[in-house]
DNA sequence: TTTTGAACTTTCATTAAAAAAAGTCAAAAG
DNA sequence: CTTTTGACTTTTTTTAATGAAAGTTCAAAA
């Protein structure tokens, strides 16, 4: 059937964009792996960008998926949050061409703005939900869950940011990094921490 | 002497630059708006980027001279940071070409590492002093004051980036933008304050 | 319904020539 | 001796033209 057909596609672009980001891969090459021409990929696909989103949004649903089984195992909030952003860190660099393709594409323009919401959206709600257990359980304090929970997420992409902006730019992957922007994620993430327990 | 005259090329190109980017501003026209030869002006800059590294390291300094001001000045730790983030901000669209055609050099890779270097000294220095002052007076608990200053300039620097970073791409400024950044940096300094007051 | 070959259109890479800007220097001016 | 300059060279950026590559479309075949 028809899902399974693009599924096989999502599966087999994300290789090569994750590989070679999005610029470098081309429809031909995604065509050519799965042993179809390129005009039967866009029978399944109008466009380049709609594959592409399917990637990302595709790839955002597993790391989400994996997050909600974080949150089920338990534990405190920090080390909740510290078991995720570990994992994220993980997905960085086995996803890293693909990040930084997709940072530079959207911001270039590319119409990838709902898809940010999207992974935005699942982001905010795994903190929410980790930051409401606190509170249940009185690990907390009675903050405003939505509030933090943007702020704790905007600060953890701004550092994410700061650290790799040079590499977004240049377009190269530079994995060194992902120790210090994990570091001083854990360290932010720890001060804010310190401020909502009870 | 010859320290007023690079004073004067330094307050001329100031303009330019704030204006325009470095970039778009030619050494010629420096010297066009001093009424003197291009030539002349290299008799006092040996090339354009010392001139740019004089120029941002001018308005670090008038930035840092200011903040000190506001520290002397008094207040609370948050009532004082929140002073200079807003300073920042004011300066920032003030100088916002400047901003952001800093950060571009930067990331394109220009030697612009020592001027940055001098910036964050100066930055943590500032803030080491109002938390030092803080702990002094019984205001802050006896926190780690170089990593937490460190962490907290990281985060607000990283927001500022990831606000920022669409329009540093694209090198136009984006006034709108900093209220949106002021406010988000202001949120996370609340909540890493809440977490270090006494 | 799915697949394809052969188109078409847009974007990217390359090149060469021209223009603009960076940077140099010997000599003039004060 | 310090400062200034015009004329010069070298680098970088722009422009335009070309061909190639990649994105996209579609009528017809399987």
């Amino acid at each position: 059937m028809k899902a399974s057909r693009k599924e096989l596609i999502i599966a087999s672009a994300t290789k090569r964009f994750a590989h070679f980001g999005f610029s470098k891969t081309t429809m031909h090459e995604i065509a050519e792996d799965l042993h179809i021409t390129k005009a039967n990929l866009y029978y399944y696909y109008p466009d380049k960008l709609s594959l592409m989103k399917d990637v990302i949004l595709s790839i955002s649903e597993k790391v989400h998926l994996h997050e909600k089984e974080i949150i089920e195992e338990g534990g405190s909030v920090l080390a909740i949050i510290s078991k995720i952003l570990s994992h994220r860190r993980e997905m960085n660099i086995k996803y890293c061409m693909l990040q930084l393709s997709e940072n530079l594409e959207m911001i270039k323009g590319l119409e990838l703005e709902e898809v940010i919401q999207v992974i935005n959206a699942r982001d905010e709600s795994s903190i929410e939900q980790i930051l409401s257990t606190g509170i249940a359980v009185g690990e907390l304090q009675n903050i405003d869950v939505k509030d933090v929970a943007r702020t704790l997420l905007d600060v953890i992409s701004g550092l994410n940011f700061l650290c790799n902006i040079a590499d977004i730019f240049k377009g190269l992957p530079n994995p060194n990094n992902d120790s210090l922007i994990l570091e001083k994620q854990m360290k932010a993430t720890v001060l804010i921490y310190n401020g909502i327990k009870n």
